[in-house]
DNA sequence: TCATTTCTGATTATATATGATTACTTTGCA
DNA sequence: TGCAAAGTAATCATATATAATCAGAAATGA
């Protein structure tokens, strides 16, 4: 049998079955041991599958398209507790705007089972992610792509988003402080929050305990704009909640 | 027999099995085996098999989406090598406009080594990739995104593309026929394709040798407006070329 | 017609793939 | 923790496939 047919072979068996042992294959095709494990090689250095001790296991297609990015990573326990508030919130036929960070993202992921869901945002993954649910109409606000964070922004952005009216905006931020309001570090994805908040019924800020008493630059907006916060810890008085 | 005739013959015999030898060729096609093996080579570099040692696999469209290591880079699929030849066409500096097509998306992995590129497309993988590239500025449409197509579209898409004026325009197409031109399946796809064409110096199509002679619903633009067309097999004179 | 180019198959030196062997690593269990 | 079993990577000899070269055959074009 041919080397590459013998490979091809390997990833059909895999992708009926989750795993497969080497002595199986070995059996399967006729072919020694090492020569399996030489295939199976060349196709872990190609991304095909994910070796493992005596076998391989399939890789599935979506974890692959958009590596993860360290930050999604981290704190992963804490995002999926905010979006699991988060989500009672919504209704079918509702129109939200969701910004471009992790945390939102994570709360897009489960954003299943609803009906003429509309989605305005700013992030390219959200985005990517909410395509592939049903129910979800997913706009973007196109504009220059800021290289590192994976998101729209600009005059363009602003002016697309400015379109629309949202019963929600989802937003997330890099520090929340009674007295200076909600900050951001950078000032593109500040400005377009600004336009988020001002076009949305009611604006819920998403953040972990870390954010909380932290000032950054670039003010968002004053604490009282926000209808609701959903964090991870109790709340000190002073943020009205 | 006829090097093209034999060769299609291969093609045909690949289409029914994923993998033939070199000898099961060489005795259905009465030639020696050095014979086959040119012809292997030939369709290897118009990226239309894959070959392997004894003999040649079938590409399926699926499998070939990306993972490439460098090794494996010394086998060109059809989109490789529509890139491979689209590539030399880009100067530092340029504007280009990119379609949502995975041909085009292709093309965009191998921006690299240029310095200050603009980028304008209205698909969602082409951004992605493209937001890693060092020198490539991206700007994406933004707009209501397809579900299926993983692109952007409508309205908002193409008053953004218009904004816009690009030395290139890199599209894809579903048929090209020198009668009625260049078409498209899908009307919104095709009308932001329209755009680029309208605001681009230069257009240049990219589509392998399947879509040659073929016809669909959606009329984007008559053969005289592209101004080169890259394709994986020698073109018919009508198309002036 | 002849000259030129392209194609072909034989030859050979080189390269690749395979399975056996062996020494080493990981795994799981006591 | 340490030991046995299973799995692996490295090496090697062998078989097979290949690219490179060449000379003759067939097509091409003046």
């Amino acid at each position: 049998m041919l080397p590459l047919e013998r490979q091809n072979k390997i990833l059909e068996i895999l992708e009926q079955r989750q795993a497969v042992s080497v002595d199986e294959l070995s059996a399967l095709l006729y072919s020694s041991g090492a020569t399996i494990r030489r295939d199976l090689q060349a196709l872990e250095n190609g991304g095909m599958i994910r070796r493992t001790h005596g076998g391989a296991v399939h890789i599935d297609s979506n974890s692959m398209d958009f590596p993860m990015t360290l930050r999604e990573n981290e704190n992963l326990n804490a995002k999926e507790v905010l979006a699991q508030k988060a989500l009672p919130l919504i209704r079918d036929g509702q129109t939200l705007f969701m910004d471009s960070s992790s945390t939102i993202c994570r709360l897009a992921r489960h954003l299943t089972g609803f009906q003429r869901i509309r989605v305005i945002t700013n992030g390219l993954k959200t985005a990517s992610i909410l395509a592939d649910i049903d129910g979800v109409e997913v706009y973007s606000t196109g504009g220059r792509l800021r290289d590192n964070a994976m998101s729209f922004g600009g005059t363009q952005a602003m002016d697309f988003a400015r379109q629309f009216h949202a019963d929600y905006a989802f937003i997330s931020c890099r520090g929340i402080d009674p007295e200076v309001g909600v900050t951001e570090s950078n000032e593109t994805e500040a400005e377009l929050k600004r336009v988020y908040i001002q076009n949305a019924k009611r604006v819920v800020l998403m953040c972990d305990g870390s954010k909380i008493g932290q000032r950054f630059f670039c003010k968002i907006a004053p604490v009282e704009s926000i209808w609701k916060i959903i964090t991870n810890v109790q709340l000190p008085a002073e943020y009205g909640q």
